[in-house]
DNA sequence: CTAATATATTTTGCATGCAAAATATATTCA
DNA sequence: TGAATATATTTTGCATGCAAAATATATTAG
C-alpha cells in the first residue's frame, strides 16, 4: 500500500459512517412496530419536545435535509400524525402540530431508548457519554 | 417533556447520524475534484490496498449495501476506474480490478485524509483515536 | 411605492441504504 | 445422478440525503 492513510482502517470517516448505519439498522424493528421510519422517529422527538413549531426549526432541530423534510412531514401527516398549517403572521412560514395519534404514540415510544441500549453490551454508560462527547466535537466543526 | 429518556439531545443515535452526515458532507468538495462520490471512494480505498478481490469482499470490508454496490461499481467501470469479470473457478463469483486510470487516482487521493483533517480543528489526535476506538465497539456490537 | 433582494419551502434529478425477490451457479444429500 | 439446498450477485421498490432550481411571500433600498 502505497499511502497509509488511504487505509481503510485509519478512516475515521469510514467508522462513523458503518456505526451511523448500523445504529439506524438496529432501530428498524423497533420502529416498525410503530410504524416509524428514522428520519420520522427525530421528527417525532422533536415534536414532543416542542410542538408546533415551523418547519425551519424542525429542520434545525433534527438536521434532516429540507427537500427530504418535506416528503416526511407528507407522508406523517397522511398517517394522521402531524398537522401542518400555514403561519398567520408570516405566509412563507409553515407550521407543524402534533395529532392526537402522534402525541399518543409517545408512551409506545417510551421503551425504545431501553430496547436499544440493550443491544450495546459493550459500550457502558461513561462510553457513551464520552462518545457524545466527540460526537459534539465533530460536529460543532463541521456544521 | 413526558420521557426525558426520548429528548432529541440525549440520543446517541442522532449524534451518530449528523456527524456521518456532515461528515460525508465535508469530503464533498475534495471527492468532487476526484470525480467521485463518498462511497465510490471508500470503494477505490478498499481496492488501492488489496485489488483482484471478489464483489463479497469488497461488500465486507466497505460495508457498503449489496444493491447499492452493484450501481455503484457500473458506474466506476463506465468510468475506467476498474474492471469485473467473471471468477473462473466460480462462475457465481465475479472480480473486481483496477484499472490504469484508477491505480493512478491513488496519488491525486493522497491529500485528501490531510484536507479532510483540517477541518476538525477541535479534534486532537489522541481525541480521534479514543474516537475510532469507541466506534469500533460499537459497530462489533452491532455487526 | 416599486424593483431588487432575502427568506421559507417545495420540487427535481441523482446516488445511495435497505429489504425482499429474482437469477445464476455450486454443493450436498438421498 | 438428480433434487434440494446453499452461495454470490443483481434487480426492484421505497425512503432518504443532497445540490440546485423553482415558488411564494417578505423585506429593503432607492
Amino acid at each position: 500500500m502505497k499511502y497509509p492513510q488511504l487505509k481503510l482502517d485509519n478512516q475515521l470517516c469510514h467508522r462513523l459512517y458503518m456505526a451511523s448505519n448500523s445504529i439506524a439498522r438496529a432501530y428498524r424493528d423497533s420502529l416498525n412496530q410503530l410504524n416509524l421510519t428514522y428520519p420520522q422517529y427525530v421528527v417525532m422527538m422533536a415534536l414532543w419536545e416542542k410542538d408546533k413549531i415551523s418547519i425551519a426549526e424542525l429542520l434545525e432541530k433534527t438536521a434532516i435535509d429540507g427537500g427530504a423534510m418535506t416528503q416526511i412531514l407528507k407522508k406523517m401527516s397522511e398517517k394522521s400524525l402531524l398537522s401542518i398549517y400555514q403561519d398567520s403572521q408570516d405566509k412563507r412560514k409553515r407550521l407543524v402540530q402534533l395529532e392526537a395519534k402522534g402525541k399518543a404514540l409517545q408512551d409506545d415510544a417510551a421503551s425504545i431508548p431501553e430496547q436499544i441500549r440493550c443491544r450495546f453490551p459493550s459500550i457502558n454508560e461513561q462510553q457513551a457519554l464520552q462518545l457524545i462527547q466527540l460526537l459534539d466535537l465533530v460536529n460543532s466543526d463541521l456544521d
